[in-house]
DNA sequence: TCTTGACCTAAAGTTACTCAAGGCCGGTAT
DNA sequence: ATACCGGCCTTGAGTAACTTTAGGTCAAGA
């Protein structure tokens, strides 16, 4: 497919996709015989998991050894498994914060409507 | 108190904070006779809450009409509140795309295991 | 007295996009 | 046939939110 549907599909911006492309962090894009990308399910599903990855704050650098490593086969299942386990300690750490957030933001709100009485 | 010390009470970095004060986030911050700044522990307060603001994805923009507000007095709590609100929201959302990702990560994960066993 | 450490400013550098300029190409309306 | 449109292409500049660097002041300790 082409690359406007990857991107409907992902949730990856048309230019972002190109930029990651880029940057080595999608492998294995072929081009049809007009110099456009043509985007397999296998390429979009990738996309779709550096997506959701970057939005929960993978930092650009884990994502290209993540990419790296991809583009070397089954081999390195082994290492992408502890990438993905490390990403999913941060989710924790990020669902506290957003804990610990929700508390400041209450009480803040408390004092405000002390005022607002 | 001096910059250090309210960059290790509020989590925000020393340069981030003369950042913040130059991009009019942080209202009231008096110099010493050494042209050193001072902090109140209501500064700290603030700056603790654009740190849990900033580390829950508040844009910047969005936190300096905040502290426009902030450093207009109490007759702006009612627009105040309804930023928090706005992000309290917000937090919610993030919550949902952490689950999200923890489902496609989990999915991932049993995949690799397959190929692993 | 010399140096160390904490502070200061202004300006350049970095990350991760994002947008703009300019161009190619296939399809459709005139 | 030709004019125009939308979607793709590349390169390069622009942006957001810091972060680092360079260069400087000043008080206190060895």
């Amino acid at each position: 497919m082409r690359i406007s549907e990857a991107a409907a599909r992902s949730g990856l911006k048309v230019d972002t996709i190109r930029y990651y492309e880029a940057q080595r962090l999608v492998p294995n894009v072929v081009r049809g015989s007009d110099g456009h990308r043509r985007f397999s399910p296998e390429n979009v599903d990738w996309l779709t998991l550096l997506y959701w990855l970057r939005e929960t704050g993978m930092p650009m650098k884990v994502m290209q050894r993540f990419a790296a490593l991809y583009a070397q086969g089954d081999a390195t299942i082994l290492d992408r498994k502890s990438i993905l386990l490390d990403h999913s300690r941060l989710l924790a750490k990020r669902r506290d914060d957003l804990d610990r957030c929700d508390e400041i933001l209450a009480r803040k709100l408390e004092i405000y409507e002390e005022y607002l009485q």
